[in-house]
DNA sequence: GCCTGCATGTAAACGGTTACATGATTCG
DNA sequence: CGAATCATGTAACCGTTTACATGCAGGC
């Protein structure tokens, strides 16, 4: 028997990978394209994961071969019983976020760091989320311009809207924090 | 010799360790209620990560135990190696945020789920960060009364910061959706 | 025929959490 | 004395990434 992982209910690459199935039939090779250039600013999937992950849902039924295929690829199609596991699974709540901020962690000990490395930080998280805002804009244009009237528009929409709030915020914060050490005894620590 | 995780030296645990025992020596257990007390909403470590690397940090000579303890418990203290190891690591670009949003994926994969499913997860996200945002009122309100005039005081206030420019953003994403699921056709799809 | 890149897959390592084991200590 | 809980530590498992192995297809 294959190794099967996988066989917990509640792991995400399993439904991030049926859910994309749940679109059209992919096959690995499929899947990771499709992770990248649609859902890369919040989410991501290896191939480690996709292909071992695609004969697991296989093996418990919820994923099948497409058997017409003439080219390399192999393609899974979802089945029935894998559309309802997926609805059951997006319906059920998401675990709350517990992200470890790196940033923050860094921050925090500023002060065991040379003068100049809060600054350097700051410099460079507001650079990036500037960018990402950039980047959101395109897609935005792009989405709206290749999908109008596409069903799930919407729900596209709203995850770009989800990114925008988010560097929006983190610029917001920069400030904050430049504020901050602008006003009391400037103990840059870094 | 003993096993040797934190080998590598990107490990973010051992960076959080060794960064709190830069403030005091603190043993396995003080390090454990550190993390919780005070870093808890952007980070958290585990005994299972605090107490082999302790003896990671140990061998490394960036950390050393303290003699002349009485107790039970068992702290250790920073070296000046260890000063330098951390130096080094807080003054490093920290690496980009990819973090993987639950929420998204249940929302791109929405269409798939029973109706009412969207509008529940928003609900929940809504709470949750209007819970958050309380929380961090009455954290702020608690550290500029006892830590007034504390050194570290804005590195501090400046974590916070982080966390309400988020959940606000994420309060002002839940209305963003609402927005755009009430505009078009409605196709709730959960 | 050979090289490049496509496509599938595996192995190993890593970072982390969870659950468990164990002894010491305090307190009723 | 016995129970709870404090404190250290280990083992097992999980999810994930990375690097590698393999083989095939198409083009020069």
């Amino acid at each position: 028997m294959r190794a099967s992982p996988a066989s917990r209910a509640d792991n995400r690459s399993r439904f991030a990978i049926l859910g994309a199935l749940s679109l059209r039939p992919m096959s690995g090779y499929d899947l990771r394209q499709f992770f990248e250039a649609n859902l890369s600013y919040f989410w991501s999937e290896s191939y480690g994961q996709i292909y071992p992950m695609l004969h697991a849902l296989a093996d418990a039924g919820l994923v099948e071969p497409v058997p017409d295929t003439g080219g390399r690829r192999k393609p899974f199609r979802i089945t029935e019983a894998g559309r309802e596991a997926l609805a059951t699974w997006v319906a059920a709540p998401a675990a709350p976020e517990t992200g470890r901020v790196e940033i923050l962690l860094k921050l925090f000990f500023a002060s065991q760091a040379p003068p100049g490395t809060v600054a350097a930080h700051l410099a460079r998280h507001r650079a990036e989320h500037q960018a990402r805002l950039r980047e959101y804009a395109a897609v935005r244009d792009r989405l709206l311009a290749d999908a109008a009237g596409h069903p799930d528009l919407v729900h596209w929409l709203a995850t770009l809207a989800y990114g925008v709030r988010h560097s929006e915020a983190m610029l917001a914060w920069c400030e904050d924090v430049e504020q901050l050490r602008a006003t009391p005894g400037p103990s840059d620590g870094g």
